[in-house]
DNA sequence: GCTGGTTATGTTATAAGCTAACGCAACGGT
DNA sequence: ACCGTTGCGTTAGCTTATAACATAACCAGC
């Protein structure tokens, strides 16, 4: 295990990170809120949740089922899947990327009302989270001033990471 | 045909209002448009633009198939709806709202680069889109401080136009 | 340790959304 | 009339997601 620097957050992470510590805290924050909220963290919930976290991508419901068929030899219902995954996003450990139809792993633990913006690599596929209030609230406004009750905002924001663009161009 | 107030635009049209010149104006931007870029707004282009069209709410494709099915007799497969939105959304007539995989037509002839925040009433359907440039530079903003070169930036807000939480609270 | 309610998962089937590949037809310029 | 381009039809198949019902695991209280 190389000592890399501990990864970025918010943002994206080094590339070259160390991921295990990454991981570590997806499940240790997914063994806390399970608890604190009386919900089970069963065993196919955190295969579930250790394929999306495996990494800072948004991946398919059907990816990771075809990630636990190749390590758990038998192949889930994809039913299965999904419950686990709505389950964890309920919890708030995994996000679905809208326009993608994927899901990533939370890896920040931001606050309960998620106002974040979500940053999502067209190259490497990365997704990252930054905070975002401020435009939280201009969307608030504008939704406000067309007579419009919010009871949730998305913004997904496509393009090019650091890392990816600064290697192409 | 009654004399109701015209279309509020941008924003949420009156539930009552006369949707005739709504949709009219669509069609008439769509002949513009398709003339001024050399495209052909071929007779199946023009009817799956006036089913979207015909309301202001988003509709899935599948929706438009049996609509269309349901008027001139034989069915269109999938892939030909698929083509004609296609089209329509290169056009600008037609926007994806990308949380719900369904389509709604643009009433508002806004400018090229689309920075418009989408509306969408989780009771009634309804789509509407509001000027956001503040917004859009609060996000590009966000994305710069990350390291990440944006490309587009999808902002959907789901909740209860004014109409659906002036009736239901 | 059995009982019975609750929660989680399995099983089966199907709905919904989308696209590839190929061929014919319609259009439009020369 | 010819031919290149664009649009549509046809067939087939893939991806994403859910409904409905049966069974299993968990756990609180007796």
């Amino acid at each position: 295990m190389t000592m890399n620097r501990t990864p970025t957050v918010p943002g994206f992470p080094d590339p070259g990170h160390d991921h295990a510590p990454c991981l570590a805290g997806v499940i240790a924050r997914a063994e806390t809120i399970f608890e604190r909220n009386g919900m089970r963290l069963t065993e196919l919930r955190r295969r579930v949740l250790e394929e999306v976290a495996s990494s800072h991508r948004a991946v398919g419901a059907y990816d990771v089922l075809d990630r636990l068929a190749r390590k758990g030899g038998r192949r889930l219902a994809p039913i299965s899947v999904y419950r686990a995954l709505d389950t964890l996003v309920v919890a708030g450990l995994v996000h679905r990327l809208e326009s993608r139809n994927a899901y990533f792993a939370c890896h920040a633990a931001h606050p309960a009302n998620r106002r974040q913006i979500v940053l999502a690599c067209e190259q490497c596929g990365a997704v990252a989270e930054v905070a975002g209030s401020a435009v939280f609230e201009g969307i608030a406004d504008a939704a406000g001033a067309a007579g419009f009750r919010m009871s949730q905002a998305l913004v997904e924001v496509s393009g090019a990471c650091k890392e990816c663009h600064g290697r192409s161009s």
